[in-house]
DNA sequence: GTCTATAAGGAGATAGAC
DNA sequence: GTCTATCTCCTTATAGAC
């Protein structure tokens, strides 16, 4: 998030409460308080909850995953497939594990069934993107027989499944010990995938 | 659950009105609605909100996966390893997609990070017999040279990972099309951990 | 842009009649 | 075991002064 202006900072307290509370569980005053303003300064700047909500979400969909993991180095390790993979998990991981985007999957898993005005929150929209770059790099993979022959679509779930739930599984504490067994699980997750698939 | 009592009553409603709302979001006024009673009626059998969720989790506590889907005519089928795993996914899938299944997994997913009371909702205790029985599972198999030597706890987690994130994914709706989507996405993942684990 | 003040209603919980 | 009535506090949100 950008400059600590009073609007961005409704914002970071705002999902920063949402993600250890809720959005029913965290409230306005709650919000407001952690800022050092009254409720009704809030207004000034967003007209209620539900908007507050709303533009936590909008600031998320903005940044593409490819922006953010795909970078030119890594593209280049794609002529070695299991380094490539092993970077490529450490980089997601490592993404996954932002202090923000921490939070957002949590509020992404707490509010995934609730219906906070006109939002759709959903775990699969969340890792549509991912899950299609996934596709893409198998299907090429496997066209350059580096790979065996399965459904890319197939693949691009198996890879991407595991990875997912060992992120979202260890999310309470933030500690080192934490990272490092998420670290750990995603590297034998990798190991037993790139086994599986590898020619 | 057992007879509609109102005692009963209470923790069913609570059940669905949480795994709806999520905690904060469901009031005792909203449950008591629900049943048709007043809010104080309510505390005539259980003193406060919080031992209403402590008792939906304690019933929870009490039934253990062995007892639910791990029946002598599937143990029979470990001959055959394959038909094994595939019913054993069916039964596990149609475990999970019970009603009262699915309200629970919603609400533990809702849960898992806010602290209700000295409540611990977790999706590593959730999940923690159903791994421990699939360990045991690829241990013998392992043993009998059905399948590669592999660390069983990684093949635990490997194989029941996807599953459970494809069960939590498609949760929102529980129509025909739906779960349908999740058996077919159950077994094709069995297909591929099998292809690759079998000797 | 933030403040005080206040509205209007919902929350959890209790007392005591029936 | 359920009811009415009530308490106290918290909730979202607005009006208007500075």
């Amino acid at each position: 998030m950008k400059q600590p202006n009073t609007k961005q900072l409704i914002l970071s307290t705002a999902l920063d409460l949402f993600s250890k509370h809720g959005y029913a569980g965290a409230s306005i005053r709650h919000i407001a308080r952690s800022i050092g303003i009254r409720e009704s300064a809030i207004y000034n700047h967003y007209k209620s909850k539900e908007e507050i909500f709303s533009a936590i979400l909008s600031e998320f969909k903005a940044v593409t995953i490819s922006e953010k993991i795909l970078s030119d180095d890594l593209i280049e390790d794609l002529v070695n497939p299991e380094k490539f993979l092993k970077r490529f998990v450490i980089k997601l991981i490592s993404q996954w594990s932002s202090a923000t985007e921490r939070k957002f999957i949590r509020l992404l898993l707490m509010e995934q069934f609730t219906k906070i005005g006109s939002t759709e929150l959903s775990v699969s929209g969340y890792l549509i993107e991912l899950r299609s770059i996934c596709k893409m790099i198998f299907s090429e993979m496997s066209k350059h027989n580096i790979i065996k022959k399965v459904d890319p679509e197939i693949l691009a779930n198996q890879f991407t499944a595991p990875l997912f739930l060992i992120r979202t599984e260890y999310m309470t504490n933030d500690d080192v010990k934490e990272i490092n067994k998420v670290y750990d699980l995603a590297n034998k997750h990798v190991e037993f995938f790139w086994n599986a698939v590898k020619l």
